[in-house]
RNA sequence: GGGGGUGCGCCGGAGUUGGAGAGCCGGGCCAGACUGUAAAUCUGGUGACUACGUCUGAGUAGGUUCGAGUCCUACCACCCCCA
């Protein structure tokens, strides 16, 4: 079956969309939240957690992760990604493009790709458009990404105009060579593009409209969230999402905070990944609708209220704050999990509910109210 | 009862051959950071006060000395050995 994007909603106040991404492995209604599962694994969370308390519809894997270890042919035995860890709804996975960023002092940018040195063993690899289009139909993801170079914050204009010109050239090898190659285990991939150009209107109008041309199943928003201000995370996800095509999925890689979220709904974007609710729930903050909690807070030593009454997944009702704050503070695994639960499900609920508000038609004032709240720290 | 040893931070260690400690390391405790995961990680604070400075502080109380955490005396506490 082809994958495709059903259209359902738009909100009258705002660009913010409700829709469904058909894959081979079910389906997709967004806006989604994607979590992050970098080395084929969502840290700390069971599959059996991600479907039953999360709802997780679709989950992360990254390239030059899995490449690393454990390893293209091991992948391949196992008969991809989703047999490998036992997923069998949509993943998606990263090219390695966020690496040539993170990972910039143990790597070299040529036309030709970018050289890294293993943060694992030092061991020297060459990513090219070309092997990172191999790799991916090894892993088996259902969307699988274009290798790009993520620009750091801040970025200077000749750089950034140079980089995005370069993305744009990996991107035609990436494209020529993904359509030249067959999907392993018989079910269909889509790659898709992304908009690069730092915080500069012009490249981003360009890029977009580079994008654009491109007949994907969907494109993304890539080298935002990179520490700039919210300003600028807003407006060029304005900009872009102005232009990229309406009947296509639009993913914002990297983002965000709830409320960041929200805010990019409403401008049009329909898939986030991020790893803050992950990453955050292991470094004890835990997200709720009334604001952030740091859960190693002495305030919560003998408050004996579950961590969120009203959610709709058992382990947020079950524990409570005193509980997990005694977790943390013993070290002991259970709180990283218990929070990391909390946290993806919570994200989960966020955009389920903007999903609905936005069929309703009142998405733009449940946002408005939503956003001082979220931003609170409790 | 006799002999020997050790005492400073909330805790455990290190160090101090009489020469400037609010002071080393680790833990605890209290906060903070984290945005396509080199992150179950990292950063800061943790005597008092009238607070960019000042004061107090090495078991307690005295003493010697220009100068004592360091030497001396007594006492207290703990540990070891003997009875």
């Amino acid at each position: 079956m082809k994958m495709k994007f059903d259209l359902e909603a738009n909100d009258v106040n705002s660009s913010a969309r409700a829709g469904c991404l058909h894959t081979a492995h079910g389906k997709i209604q967004t806006p989604i939240f994607m979590p992050v599962g970098t080395v084929a694994t969502v840290k700390g969370v069971h599959q059996h957690e991600l479907t039953d308390d999360i709802k997780a519809q679709i989950i992360l894997g990254n390239t030059y992760h899995l490449y690393l270890r454990p390893g293209t042919d091991i992948l391949e035995q196992a008969g991809g990604l989703h047999k490998f860890n036992g997923w069998d709804k949509p993943i998606l996975t990263d090219s390695g493009g966020y690496q040539v960023f993170s990972l910039s002092h143990r790597r070299k940018i040529k036309e030709e790709g970018a050289t890294f040195s293993s943060h694992i063993d030092g061991s020297k690899h060459l990513f090219t458009p070309e092997n990172v289009m191999d790799i991916q139909r090894k892993i088996g993801a259902d969307i699988i990404m274009a290798f790009d170079e993520c620009t750091p914050y801040p970025c200077e204009y000749k750089y950034a105009k140079r980089s995005m010109h370069m993305t744009h050239r990996w991107l035609k090898r990436c494209w020529s060579h993904f359509n030249q190659t067959e999907p392993l285990y018989g079910y269909e991939q889509a790659l898709f593009p992304i908009v690069q150009g730092s915080v500069y209107k012009d490249l981003r109008r360009q890029s977009a409209e580079t994008i654009a041309g491109y007949d994907s199943v969907g494109n993304a928003i890539g080298g935002l969230s990179v520490g700039e201000p919210h300003e600028d995370l807003y407006e060029m996800t304005d900009l872009v999402c102005s232009i990229l095509p309406k009947e296509k999925p639009r993913y914002l890689m990297g983002v965000g905070t709830p409320a960041n979220l929200l805010e990019c709904i409403a401008l049009g974007v329909d898939m986030f990944d991020c790893v803050l609710p992950t990453r955050n729930a292991r470094h004890a903050l835990i997200y709720t609708k009334e604001g952030a909690m740091n859960m190693k807070n002495a305030k919560w030593k003998a408050d004996f209220s579950p961590l969120d009454p009203d959610a709709a997944n058992p382990t947020s009702r079950f524990y409570t704050k005193a509980y997990v704050r005694h977790l943390f503070a013993s070290k002991e695994l259970l709180g990283p999990q218990i929070a990391s639960i909390h946290n993806l499900a919570f994200y989960l609920w966020l955009v389920g509910e903007a999903r609905k508000h936005i069929i309703a038609g009142d998405f733009t004032a449940w946002k408005n109210e939503m956003v001082p709240k979220l931003n609170r720290r409790l």
